[in-house]
DNA sequence: CAAACAGTTGAGCAACCGTTCAACTGTTTG
DNA sequence: CAAACAGTTGAACGGTTGCTCAACTGTTTG
């Protein structure tokens, strides 16, 4: 068997490091999972068509065709973004006949929106 | 020249559409690069790795060589992930010697973080 | 009950993205 | 000035992801 030092992890290789900073920092993290969750909250509104339908179906409840329309896509495209707002519960759906109507699961979500708005706009 | 009807935009199919529902939200959706803006914020803060080195520097300023021991990644990785956050305004540096130190730009995107973190815990 | 239609779904493809690797810059120190 | 080291960078690779396409479910309606 040959030894590679594979056990080791892909680690910076400094030396003088402020080890001091380093310790305090440690015990001052989030929890791994917490960071994991936010980033994965962060990354569903990362994406410009999610975002949109956001948009779309804040207020006014609407089905998946009219989203649809509204943004120039298939409803395909469309429900399979709504597919996956669904599962991170950002938004909550009602059938109507053959219809489903859409909307914002939440008001948590539209303040982050708009803090985030904001701070783009300077 | 072959017609192939390429010059329609892939649009919804759909025939019994809320017209009404429609053009009122097409008019009170924001500008299309507004949207981009935000879904590039937030594609940025949906990354671990890069939420991760916003928790890390937030308070007191590390240098890369510390935020790589500390997240158990090579220097290279933090150094690409920290030219992401420069370009987009969330970190600032300073240079000290050898070393370049990294913290937050701005309370805004802590702000932005907490609520975020506050909806995750429900 | 058959046709029409709204919506969903899975496979597949292309574009995007985060990490690694190796080479590089620039500063410090002997 | 040369060696050592912190940090940056570009290319390349592998995994992820958003869209398309086609097939499907389920509801309505003639």
């Amino acid at each position: 068997m040959i030894e590679k030092n594979r056990d080791i992890p892909p680690v910076c290789e400094c030396e003088e490091i402020h080890s001091d900073v380093v310790e305090h920092k440690r015990e001052h993290m989030p929890l791994e999972a917490e960071l994991y969750d936010l980033s994965d909250f962060f990354k569903i509104l990362g994406d410009s068509t999610r975002i949109n339908i956001l948009f779309a179906i804040d207020g006014e409840p609407m089905c998946v065709c009219d989203i649809a329309r509204l943004l120039s896509m298939t409803k395909s495209a469309v429900s399979h973004q709504l597919k996956t707002l669904r599962q991170a519960d950002l938004v909550t759906y009602k059938k109507v006949g053959k219809n489903v109507f859409y909307t914002l699961a939440d008001d948590h979500v539209r303040d982050i929106i708009e803090k985030a708005l904001e701070h783009i706009k300077e």
